[in-house]
DNA sequence: CTTCAAATTGAAATGATTACAATTTGACAA
DNA sequence: TTGTCAAATTGTAATCATTTCAATTTGAAG
């Protein structure tokens, strides 16, 4: 049985074509695609695709707990299969996002100042490591 | 000679009445409002403003590091004055914005995995300690 | 007081996301 | 295997934050 057949059956998701697809290209793509991006790659592939599925898919996989939302830009969110937490870096240069496996004293859930956190979002902009050659 | 009309003319941006009443909310409002209720707060007081203007001077204050702006919220942003650097926590039962003192071991520009960080971003969600009620 | 670049304004455009109603489909049971 | 029904998909239209744009107004410098 194939990888994401098998993760969406074990979440008592309803099996489909555009959820398998969207799982697969997310898993296989951590380039932290938006909304579009994915529309637009699928779309080859599956000439009925709507936007609106990928819109409701992307809500599913998301309350699944299977997809995160990373919002590194204020007008438009992308989106990241879900391996473990981690922050993210916005490359001014060439506009790509970089995972950053950073070690943070907070993390995980923790308490601060008497308010109780759920969840941890980090992110850095700046310039990646090829787009500054090396030097 | 007031406060906010020295600021700015010590940034050396033109002076107007509607720059001096955004960046005096902005500094004596610490609730990370958005465009949208900058505008309609400051409507009251003078009808003739336009959301445009907010959004311009918006962006005109950030450019000379008197805002900062924030994403908690995937749908619009939200604005505070600067100050230093810090975090945020999104209540998610009251809704508000509120700031987080953090020490943190990246806070400012620092490497990671050779990319260069400018900017630090951090914010969290949760619940806040009023609305825990002390518990 | 004149002048002019820059700021303000309101209306219209843009672009991501959501709402909605009609159609299709997956899962389950007979 | 087939029938059934709730849930998923689709396309269109709406929504909402933000931007564009052209016309008007205004601050600052001379």
């Amino acid at each position: 049985m194939e990888k994401y057949l098998k993760i969406l059956k074990e979440k008592g998701i309803k099996v489909t074509a555009q959820r398998l697809e969207i799982l697969r290209f997310l898993d296989t793509h951590h380039t932290h695609p938006s909304a579009d991006e994915i529309y637009i790659e699928l779309k080859k592939r599956s000439p009925a695709l709507s936007k609106t599925t990928v819109y409701n898919t992307i809500q599913s996989l998301k309350e699944h707990g299977l997809l995160n939302t990373v919002n590194v830009d204020s007008h438009e969110s992308r989106f990241d299969s879900v391996i473990n937490p981690h922050h993210h870096l916005l490359c001014s240069a060439c506009g790509n996002v970089i995972d950053i496996e950073i070690e943070c004293p907070y993390t995980r859930k923790m308490l601060a100042g008497g308010h109780r956190i759920d969840e941890v979002h980090g992110y850095f902009k700046g310039v990646c490591k090829d787009c500054l050659g090396g030097e």
